[in-house]
DNA sequence: GCCGCTCGTGGTAGCGCTGTCAATCGGTGC
DNA sequence: GCACCGATTGACAGCGCTACCACGAGCGGC
């Protein structure tokens, strides 16, 4: 009884080492850093796997060697099209890298962002990616215990668990409502859905623009912590208005909410931007395409997922970056739907 | 030396059988199948575990066990919000379950589907996820050879590699052409981007219908491989605008085409549906909230995902469909967009 | 009272790979 | 010519868990 427990057809390292005539350690080593080898040796391994079909086993190797190459990522939506450009970032730097990429879904919760970390750290993966800064207690005592690089991303803070990349929600709304502002706009009303801490914190820079123009009015503020989408974006307009009248601006804590505005406008026929102005919230594709065009706020979502995961890789192979906290700004797009109403 | 490589505060599986004073095995069963152990073991188990702290290495349990509990996805876009919600249903039906999803991405191409297969084929997944009926013929291989229940999503055909859901493109493209001939329409152009197989069978399903009602045209179809988009959908209605000026109607074989064709007509003063007709494809969420609302074709995407786990699940469980081939049908939504004209 | 059954439990022996360290080899400096 | 050095290579011993099989206890049927 030569193998208890072994699969037909399963083809192990040591088969590959012996039809290249070398040790099952030297073959393995062709694997996982070629250079290390004789021309010769290196030669005669690649043509054995190729011939056999050689799979490496990757649970064994994680066994091993007590770590994964699977770089985790946390993020709390699938649906929301912000994590789309992020994503495809990610996959995009992680793309002939060693490493894979394994992504979670938080929901927008912090405890399901607690127990998927528990899971991960079942994993041992070399690199973590988490949204945001608000985790719990537990949360970033896990992060802290797993021994591996991780970067938490959207927006920065004080206090990296480890690394940052992102950018400042409240610095953005600020400039977003000063703009309005400084186009002459006086009854700028916010509206806002699901909440999460980053909408809270555009939310704030909102407050405080406000604030500091002597503007500021609680009846302006029309927030739901209900998912987000274009129809919700008609509907909260569709409130506000009843709310305020003589509203002259809509600051969207989105782009969904200020397309499905800019939609309600049409509907009402309220022009844009002459009795209503609209500014969105991330700059999707969509804004620039709209008629008219609609403003909004350029975060660079792209460039956050290639970051993180070029930072998180250096990190890895022992090559930290001088500054933890990378801060990719924001940039305001004016167009059509917020210029200067007609004196 | 008892223990050579042993990291530091690893707890394993032995510590917490010492604790509970039960064999190692016991202890085992005691995450995998707690209803077989006796009441006071499993208490006991359970305590112990919770005390120390105890996290399960999976890549150990995958080793000895020569299966993990990961349901593989591959998907062609992250970019593209149609997956969006197959990757919700998806994670809906996953949860609570034991199964873990890794889903990857294909970028379209068939060679990097087959690559990252083969990547899959090294982790032993208990089931897997794949977009499509057009796979290589490798590609086709490495499934039946992985000896675990795949499920093609998106689309159906005749020859499941295993299992299926989906719904037939032609058909309902063709319904949507139905729709607008029936409607009055004449001059029916149809506007597409990238042409991926199934964009391909909306194509074909647009060739048919046009052709029996004796409407066919070549000059009435525009498609360009590049990448959809909004901004895409404006330029495209441009264009055939330019090459059909006696243009009707407009098929556009996705949603994002659709409403970039709508604020084209919007720019244009084209009234919409009067002197054009607009029908999309996918039925998102903005087509009934734009103005005029768009029609569409829904389809059932989020349904797809969560039907392909459950039937994914349930055959990894030994309990196989008794149909392997699941048409999720789809659902024109007539909307302002393609209302008759007035006479 | 004995047989054979099921249920719960434990011992043994790997799963396929890599970390560690020692051995070997050809070339180098003096 | 010899000690020495870096570059290659290999032997060994696990990594933490579970499959397999064995075993004993409890129980109903005859």
């Amino acid at each position: 009884m030569a193998r208890k427990r072994s699969k037909a057809g399963a083809i192990r390292l040591t088969e590959v080492a012996k039809l290249a005539g070398v040790s099952p350690i030297t073959a393995s080593r062709f694997f996982r850093n070629p250079e290390a080898l004789s021309v010769s040796k290196r030669e005669r391994v690649e043509s054995a796997a190729k011939e056999l079909g050689y799979v490496p086993n990757l649970a064994a190797r994680a066994l091993a060697s007590q770590r994964t190459e699977v770089i985790g990522v946390l993020i709390p939506s699938l649906t929301n099209n912000v994590f789309n450009d992020v994503l495809r970032g990610i996959y995009d730097a992680s793309e002939g890298s060693r490493y894979s990429i394994q992504f979670v879904n938080t929901r927008y919760s912090i405890l399901q962002e607690e127990k998927l970390l528990r899971l991960f750290q079942a994993q041992k993966p070399s690199g973590l990616i988490v949204t945001g800064i608000n985790q719990t207690e537990a949360s970033i005592d896990i992060m802290k215990a797993m021994n591996c690089p991780i970067v938490q991303i959207m927006e920065i803070g004080p206090e990296p668990v480890d690394m940052m990349v992102g950018f400042s929600h409240y610095d953005a709304a600020f400039a977003a409502v000063s703009h309005l502002i400084s186009q002459g706009r006086r009854r700028i009303g916010i509206i806002g859905a699901r909440m999460d801490p980053r909408v809270q914190r555009r939310l704030e820079g909102y407050r405080d623009a406000m604030k500091q123009a002597g503007l500021a009015d609680p009846a302006l503020i029309l927030t739901t912590p209900t998912p987000t989408g274009m129809t919700l974006g008609g509907t909260l307009l569709a409130d506000l208005l009843a709310q305020v009248p003589d509203l002259d601006a809509v600051f969207c804590i989105n782009d969904d909410l200020a397309l499905g505005a800019l939609f309600e406008c049409q509907r009402r026929q309220i022009p844009v931007p002459e009795k209503l102005a609209i500014v969105g919230f991330n700059d999707m594709e969509f804004m620039a395409s709209a008629f008219p065009s609609l403003s909004s706020v350029r975060t660079n979502r792209y460039e956050m997922g290639r970051d993180a995961v070029t930072m998180l890789i250096d990190a890895i192979e022992g090559r930290r970056p001088e500054k933890p906290v990378v801060d990719l700004g924001f940039e305001l797009m004016v167009r059509g739907s917020s210029a200067r109403p007609r004196a």
